[in-house]
DNA sequence: AGGTATTCACATGAAACTATTCTCTGAGTTAGG
DNA sequence: TAACTCAGAGAATAGTTTCATGTGAATACCTGT
């Protein structure tokens, strides 16, 4: 019964084009970042009196996506980490992202996260969020030390928790005796500060640093640097390179997506048994990447969104062969309760598929415009934004998991 | 014709409810001394 | 008497429901010419 799968195998490790695929990992880190010695060097210096036993200013980083903050955060924590090593120095940095499953959006998860960081533990349910927040305190206290959080994403979190959250952690200070605490916070919406709490705003902002994007160029280095550690010789040519960093830089010059779509173009030549990657590899590694990200998405969908989701893609079919233009919440609704029935699902309110068709359009599966249509009132116009080369293998699925 | 008021069909918000998961506590039970 | 078990009280959370309020412009309804 033994399959012969040597030979696959063998060409698998012979033909491979990598030499270390680690590399263009998004969890990398590199020795070197390239473009970005200002900033660095900015949050060294206001992060440098942590050498000295005292606290340093809290600090407040932004930056589209994929501009370096946390790499750079990050590397410098590991300087400070090593010299206060040497130093004999109590500090503590702690690391934290506020978008993980683990931590999800709530001030009490957050909290027994950081315990946990800090080598403790508390349960995951049970306690009163007081509770926890008392012994995180107490945990801090027992020892003279600084400690150093740092929040990445920490829009993300703010979107669900009130700011007041991270105001009582910013005036920490005044409530511990022995301890002393600074606050990063890092974050991906530029106009983040802009909505929150002023009291918040100014004492988390003490020092803010802005990550501009990277420019094409800018994107070429980096790639380039990475591409000479990750592939083997000639696999990748100068033009590829600069196509690459041009697609990524025309989407927010993005540099972990610049190295995604190079390494999954680097997978897709690899099986396709190419010895090097041309330029339509990287079309292909892009769609790819949007495909994957769908199909993803529509498969961790919850069954009522799932239900939901088919009556869009009906409507959709529908209007299309009617050639009869748009649909509004109302006709998602209607289908939607019909499905219901036939598959013997409780029928949610209105109010929540309203919810469920908006979330939907934060998700870029669908594109829906609130539009008043005067006298017959005002609802959502939905357009169905899943590419149609992916629409059958949506479908399909979607029928799969609901049964159709 | 031009201006104003209505009105529709939802959007949007806030609060309250539900089921589930988990801790903690203390009463009752058990086994060994 | 110490260790163990187990039920009940209390919390947190996700996903809803319920109730309340908001809203943009096509239409109905006036108005005065």
């Amino acid at each position: 019964m033994a399959i012969k799968l040597d030979n696959i195998f063998n060409s698998a490790i012979e033909n491979s084009l990598f030499k270390n695929k680690n590399i263009l990992q998004s969890n990398y880190n590199p020795e070197s970042i390239l473009h970005r010695e200002k900033q660095i060097k900015l949050v060294a210096s206001i992060m440098a009196p942590l050498l000295r036993g005292e606290r340093c200013s809290n600090l407040f980083l932004y930056g589209k996506t994929g501009t370096g903050k946390t790499l750079s955060v990050l590397y410098v924590k590991d300087e400070i980490d090593k010299r206060a090593k040497d130093l004999g120095i109590n500090l503590k940095i702690r690391y934290l992202n506020c978008k993980l499953k683990k931590v999800s959006d709530t001030e009490y998860r957050i909290l027994a996260e950081l315990i946990e960081q800090l080598g403790e533990s508390v349960p995951a349910t049970g306690l009163p969020t007081q509770e926890v927040y008392s012994r995180f305190i107490e945990l801090i206290d027992k020892e003279k030390q600084v400690v150093v959080i740092l929040f990445d994403e920490i829009d993300h979190a703010l979107k669900k928790i009130s700011d007041s959250f991270l105001y009582t952690l910013l005036r920490l200070n005044s409530e511990l005796s022995q301890a002393q605490i600074s606050i990063v916070g890092i974050s991906n919406d530029i106009t983040f500060l802009d909505n929150i709490d002023p009291r918040v705003r100014s004492s988390l902002g003490e020092e803010e640093i802005l990550f501009p994007t990277y420019n094409a160029i800018q994107l070429q280095d980096i790639l380039k640097e990475r591409a000479n550690l990750a592939f083997k010789e000639n696999v990748v040519s100068e033009g590829v390179i600069a196509k690459c960093s041009a697609l990524a830089a025309r989407e927010h010059g993005d540099a972990r997506r610049a190295l995604d779509l190079l390494r999954i173009a680097g997978e897709l030549a690899e099986r396709d048994g190419q010895k090097n990657i041309t330029e339509e590899y990287l079309d292909k590694a892009n769609k790819k990447i949007e495909r994957d990200k769908i199909l993803d998405l529509v498969e961790t969908q919850p069954t009522q969104c799932m239900v939901v989701l088919y009556s869009i893609i009906l409507l959709t079919n529908e209007s299309k062969k009617e050639d009869k233009g748009s649909f509004f919440t109302g006709d998602v609704f209607n289908l939607y309760q019909d499905l219901c029935n036939k598959l013997k699902l409780e029928i949610l309110t209105q109010r929540r598929i309203s919810d469920i068709i908006a979330d939907f359009d934060m998700l870029g599966l669908i594109n829906a415009r609130v539009i008043s249509k005067g006298r017959h009132g005002r609802t959502r116009e939905i357009k169905l934004s899943i590419p149609s080369n992916i629409l059958p293998k949506v479908e399909e699925i979607l029928k799969e998991s609901l049964n159709l």
